[in-house]
DNA sequence: GTGGAACCGGAGGTCATCTTCCGGTTACCT
DNA sequence: AGGTAACCGGAAGATGACCTCCGGTTCCAC
C-alpha cells in the first residue's frame, strides 16, 4: 500500500523521528482497517509501542491522521482504477472496479468510510478536499466509457454512482455476500429492461 | 405514525406526566429523523420544553427512549409491508416496498438506522432484541412471493434483502437520487440476464 | 381543602476521549 | 567527545456526552 510520505518542507526528520513516524501510521492503519473513523489515539499510541505525545508531535490532531489514511486509500483506489482501465476493456472496466472494490471493502472499514467521506464532505472532515480530483476524473472517464459502450444506463450521474458505492460498502457491512451485492449492483446499473408487469398491478397508480 | 404505548403495568400516569412523555417522544422523534441514533439527551429535553431529570423519569437510558423510536419504525415498516401485500399482486409488491422504503429513507435518517440496528445488532442496542419477528416473517414472505413470481433472482437470500436495502438506505443519505437508486436495486434484483461482456474482456481472468 | 405521593428541573457527577505540557532522553554536527 | 536542538513519554487538563440527585412543585384521593 502506498503510503504518502510528506514533502520535505523544512529537513528530513531525525532518524528515530521517522522511525516512530513509520510505526505510527502503520500501527494506525492497522485500526483504521477495523474499527475505520472511530479509531482511538491511545490505542495508535500503544500498538505502535509510543507514547501519546509521541503520536501528537506527528499528527497535531486525530483529523489530521484520520487525512494521512482517507488519502492513503484514495491514492491506492486511484491506482486501481487506473490498473483497471488499462487492462480491461471500456464495457467490462466497471465491472471489475465495482467487484474489486466491493470484495475490499469487506475487508476494511477504513476504506469504506473513506467513501463515504469522500461524497458526504463529512462533518469530521469537512476542513479539507477529500475529494480528489484525480479520483473524481478517473471515475467519471470510467462511467462515461461503460456508458458510451451502453452497458451503463445513462441517465446514471457520477453523484448516483459515488453513493452507490457507498450503498454497496453499507450493504457489505451489514453482512450481504460481496460478490452477489456487486453483482446486484452491477445488473442495475445496466440499462433498463421492460418494466417486471406492465398491468395496472398495484391498487395505487405505480407510475407517478 | 403509530408510537407504541407502554403496556398499563402499574397505574395509569398522572395526566401531567402522561403529557410530558408524549412531548418527550415528539420531540425525541423530530431529533431522530434528522440527527438518527446520535440524537442528544439535552436536546430532546430542550425541545420538549423540559428538564434533561424529566427525560430520565421517562426513559432511564437513552438507549431505552432509542429503543422506542426503532421499535415506533420497525412497526409502522411493518404495517406497510402488510399493506403493499394486500394492495398489489406478489410481481410487483417487492417493487412498490422499496420504492417507498427509499422515499422514506431519504426524509428519515432514524429509519435508515433502524433498519441498520435490526440486521447488524449493534453494539449500541445489542441488549433487546430488534429484529422483530414480525417484520422478519412478513419480508421474508415478500421476498419468497417475488421469488416463485419469478421476478426476483432465486439466489438472493433474505439477509442479502437485508443488507441491500441497508445500502439503499446510504446511498440515499450519500446524495443519490432515491427513485433512481431504488430502480437500480430492483433491476440488480431480478434475475439477470446474460453478462454483458462474454470473451476474456479483461486481462485476468474474471470468472475465478 | 389538605395530605402526601408522584413529579419536575437543572446544577453537578462520572466517564471516555482528545489534547497539552514539560522534564528527561536521544541523535546529529563539529 | 560535547553541545544542543529535536524528540519522547505519560500524567494531567479540557471537552462533551450521559446520567444522578434532591429541593421545590403539582396533581389526585379523601
Amino acid at each position: 500500500m502506498v503510503l504518502s510520505q510528506k514533502p520535505p518542507t523544512s529537513r528530513p526528520l531525525r532518524a528515530d523521528a521517522r522511525r516512530n513516524r513509520e510505526a505510527i501510521v502503520a500501527a494506525a492503519d492497522d485500526l483504521f482497517r477495523v474499527d475505520g473513523m472511530s479509531l482511538q489515539m491511545d490505542e495508535v499510541a500503544q500498538r505502535a509501542g509510543l507514547g501519546v505525545g509521541t503520536v501528537y508531535r506527528h499528527f497535531p490532531t486525530k483529523e489530521a491522521l484520520t487525512v494521512e489514511l482517507v488519502q492513503c486509500r484514495v491514492e491506492s483506489t486511484i491506482g486501481r482504477a487506473e490498473e483497471t482501465m488499462r487492462d480491461c476493456d471500456p464495457a467490462s472496466a466497471v465491472r471489475r472496479f465495482i467487484i474489486d472494490m466491493a470484495v475490499l471493502m469487506g475487508e476494511d472499514v477504513g476504506l469504506r468510510e473513506s467513501f463515504e467521506v469522500q461524497v458526504l464532505a463529512d462533518n469530521q472532515l469537512d476542513e479539507c478536499v477529500y475529494y480528489r480530483q484525480d479520483l473524481h476524473q478517473r471515475k467519471l472517464a470510467m462511467v462515461k466509457q461503460a456508458q458510451e459502450a451502453g452497458v451503463v444506463r445513462g441517465d446514471l450521474a457520477l453523484e448516483d454512482f459515488d453513493a452507490l458505492m457507498c450503498g454497496m460498502g453499507q450493504a457489505i457491512v451489514a453482512g450481504g455476500n460481496p460478490k452477489l451485492i456487486a453483482d446486484v449492483l452491477l445488473e442495475g446499473m445496466r440499462v433498463p429492461r421492460e418494466p417486471v408487469a406492465d398491468g395496472a398491478a398495484c391498487a395505487d397508480g405505480s407510475g407517478e
